[in-house]
DNA sequence: GGGCGCAAGTTGGAGCTCCAACTTTGACCC
DNA sequence: GGGTCAAAGTTGGAGCTCCAACTTGCGCCC
């Protein structure tokens, strides 16, 4: 029976169970701000506060003027991050392999490295490095962002693509044509609260995290090219094939 | 200047900013809700929307009856996920390599398979299979849950341990030992919203998303063992070494 | 039958208030 | 000096209200 003591939680669990046992199915609308307050003869306050915990929760949302509706979860796509190295555009690849268009624009810029990235590529502070922007989107809806950075000496000797959506080789090709080969790849996993421009960029809805990718190409021991992307926490899952 | 509409927005954006940059440092309080509505010359509701915003993004916690203070991120200690698989307790390895001491407890039952289970082990529905539930902690404090699952017929001819906190032989020796090889591990991994059960396991506090870990061993085609693995994602991140 | 417009319902912002439970601080007393 | 206690401040729960902006559905009129 365990009536939690705060008695928005009385609503929030109550609401949270018919939502995962299905009675609310997805699309459903949740009971009004109204509604709540007679139902479970709580509050204003109180009805109000359960939604937007569930709202936060991302189990629901709400449309002004319209109601509070189930998120339906769409099902995570995965991201083979363990193929596709050799690709231009892995993601591109790795979703157009099942069966989805991506479309991507990208940019380069000559900069100066910062402490963390002249760290993350062994390179003295305020190294020039180039940087190279991608935003990567599906169906429109933009999807990834990646920024990538290389120091710019490795970068000189190779032709310099014109920006846009035109190809452009992966790193391990890229680096293969001056040489140096691509030994491994380091990728570290996170989660967190996305900034405002990546709310902006990607179109977030409240609540949701996103997975932050930092991934460095090596030839030995030698940084070749780190990057960091960002995809969406609740319409990606990542996939690592590995060998024991 | 960019006064966005909402008066809470102002509030929230630039105790934000404060924190991002450094002027409210880790461990500083925040101006408590009175101070916001002199200073801002909002109402109580705006400061009180405000100080919630930016709990549930992680940014600070509250206290009851002191104040509220801006949350020290602790560094993301790095789990090498590509790493330990012939260990028996890969995390407690990962971490003991860092110089942390890691304790767990563990307890094994015969269940029957779920729909879902069934499917991730190529198993017929209701077949018998073996869960274990792993809980790890560091320093008293629990830092990853685990279940794992494996059909019965490949536990069937394996010693039965101990419950508790002996040791176990690792997935990959354990299969060895009854001549199967693993050849290769799928892992997948998505963040979520912590469920109500999670939450308490691990003491999380609000705002806090969790890594869900779900990796599957096999030989050859045939799965030999799955398991879903909970991290709380404010303190750990996830380290994969590729080859391309 | 089809289109228009209004009324009712809904969200989200914002304001105010009361209170229990807790922490902190400073003053006072021994 | 050290310990105790009360006052002041703080969070978090809860209640009520007003309003702008929006959606929706019903009824009415052409």
């Amino acid at each position: 029976m365990a009536s939690s003591d705060p008695v928005y939680l009385r609503v929030v669990d109550d609401l949270r169970r018919q939502i995962v046992n299905g009675s609310l199915a997805p699309g459903a609308v949740v009971p009004s701000r109204a509604q709540l307050t007679r139902r479970y003869g709580v509050g204003e306050t109180a009805a109000r506060h359960a939604l937007r915990v569930l709202t936060t929760e991302g189990l629901i949302f709400g449309r002004v003027g319209s109601g509070h509706y189930v998120r339906e979860r769409a099902t995570l796509v995965p991201l083979h991050r363990s193929r596709f190295h050799d690709h231009h555009a892995p993601l591109a690849a790795d979703l157009h392999s099942q069966g989805r268009r991506v479309s991507w624009v990208w940019r380069v810029e000559r900069v100066r490295a910062t402490p963390e990235l002249a760290d993350r590529l062994r390179l003295p502070e305020y190294a020039p490095i180039v940087r190279t922007r991608h935003i990567y989107r599906s169906n429109g809806k933009p999807v990834q962002l990646t920024w990538s950075y290389e120091p710019a000496e490795l970068a000189e000797g190779q032709p310099v693509p014109a920006e846009g959506t035109d190809s452009r080789k992966s790193v391990v090709a890229r680096m293969a044509a001056v040489g140096l080969n691509v030994t491994d790849i380091v990728e570290t996993v996170r989660t967190r609260v996305p900034e405002p421009a990546e709310i902006d960029a990607l179109d977030l809805c409240a609540g949701v995290h996103i997975l932050h990718l930092e991934r460095t190409h090596h030839a030995g021991s030698r940084p070749l090219e780190t990057s960091d992307t960002v995809v969406p926490g609740d319409a990606f899952h990542l996939v690592y094939t590995l060998r024991p």
